[in-house]
DNA sequence: TTGCTCCTCACGTCACGTGAGGTGGC
DNA sequence: TTGCTCCTCACGTCACGTGAGGTGGC
């Protein structure tokens, strides 16, 4: 037979049989005197074994093994047999997590827009008035939050909910968020200090099931987009949420 | 921010970060002095994009027409999740599909051992005594059949347990068994015609489930196994199937 | 001063796919 | 004589992993 039949009755190319071949899974055949590989029996059952368990996923290596000491019994093969069945069940499992969180996103319209998520949200609760945008500093925040976030925005406005839908918490935090807006240098240290601690009692403490970004990291990237006096203003809020 | 910082931040390895500029899917940031890269928000926010797009199982390629377009609405990225999670709905079939057919054969004993288990499914119908073993010839000619069959030899023996199964069957069976394993070139022509139509009245039409193999690949890989009378009783049984 | 992180090549991974350039077989 | 199959390099695939050898930063 030629390499092309048996490759067609062992149901692999022809390259995967020189393949087999060059890396000894397959032992070559007799050639004819054109150089033509010349396949006998007993090499399209070896080819047809190893074709097999490829196509059930076998490493070539584990073929190898598999293949060096023929004496390995029927348990051990059923073993590895049965685990490559659970590392599929694995595999399987996290394809359908993955699937299932790709369904959510295609359906929840917000992925990847932050900033266009957070003034929907920011609209529907009367926060910005339904022509007002977002003004730019605060667009880049948003961005900043959804990458900081492993949920992205949609998880942050989920998390936020709570708080954006409480009618009465608005009629206090509605204030606090223009008094932040208004911070520059001239603001007093003492100014700061009371709006620091003002809304370190308004806002909820982050949930502990967000894993925490090292401030300094928080800092750093902030730095070059504060002015001083709100920086001033981060530290003491982040001090004053800690001791909460 | 420093490479190794962005790159925890994202999720990723410092060496996926280098990888996605080099391949202009992160602009490179500034450098410093020190030729170390700094990492501002705006690079941050870049990178976690195509993070959370490659967690997501979406390929580069496709991650990079995605920027190089940013208007594209958010209507196509819905539209491409969903058909990534599609895609992985087939792979996840398959897989499954896979790993049944895995724990089936952990759980056969039979896999790759199609000799022995033509010899017990023949011990088991009183084909071959207790003890007595398969002929060399034969066993080489249950690896063959193992091979061409898609099902391998317990598909094989699944196939013919109908006829195996049945007693009164077996009653004329056996003695076309020995009459085969007796064909020899002193066998007359005459003999053979007959033998030939004996076996093809009592051996059942394969089923066609099985797809068809090659006649002539088989013809020659049994041409160096078979007797000429033999192989001239094969030819004769063949056509007496095909005309039955 | 000692680790730690960073830098740039550049080869390795895994199981073949895909030409490139040439020759034998029906 | 014309396709078709076969032959052997040898680079390509995909998204990085992994040293190798060297230097800056805290």
């Amino acid at each position: 037979l030629s390499i092309g039949e048996v490759a067609g009755l062992a149901g692999v190319t022809t390259r995967a049989v020189r393949h087999y071949h060059s890396v000894g899974l397959v032992p070559e055949p007799a050639r004819g005197s054109s150089g033509y590989r010349h396949y006998r029996a007993e090499d399209l059952v070896a080819l047809v074994r190893v074709a097999r368990l490829r196509a059930l996923g076998m490493p070539i290596a584990d073929i190898r093994a598999r293949i060096a000491t023929p004496e390995m019994s029927e348990m051990t093969l059923s073993d590895s047999l049965r685990s490559l069945a659970d590392e599929l069940d694995g595999e399987i499992q996290r394809l359908s997590a993955t699937r299932d969180r790709l369904r959510d996103l295609a359906g929840s319209e917000s992925f990847g827009n932050p900033a266009d998520t957070l003034t929907r949200a920011l609209r529907a609760r009367r926060v910005l008035e339904p022509e007002q945008e977002l003004p730019a500093a605060e667009r880049t925040a948003a961005e900043l939050l959804d990458a900081l976030h492993p949920g992205g925005m949609s998880g942050l406005v989920d998390q936020a909910a709570g708080l954006l839908g409480d009618q009465e918490a608005m009629t206090w935090l509605a204030p606090l968020i223009e008094r932040f807006r208004a911070v520059d240098d001239r603001s007093s240290d003492t100014e700061l200090e009371v709006l620091a601690a003002d809304l370190a009692r308004a806002l909820p403490r982050p949930p502990q099931a967000a894993p925490p970004i090292d401030t300094a990291l928080v800092d750093k990237l902030l730095g070059d987009r504060l002015s001083p006096a709100q920086r001033r203003l981060m530290h003491l809020m982040r001090r004053a949420m800690d001791r909460k």
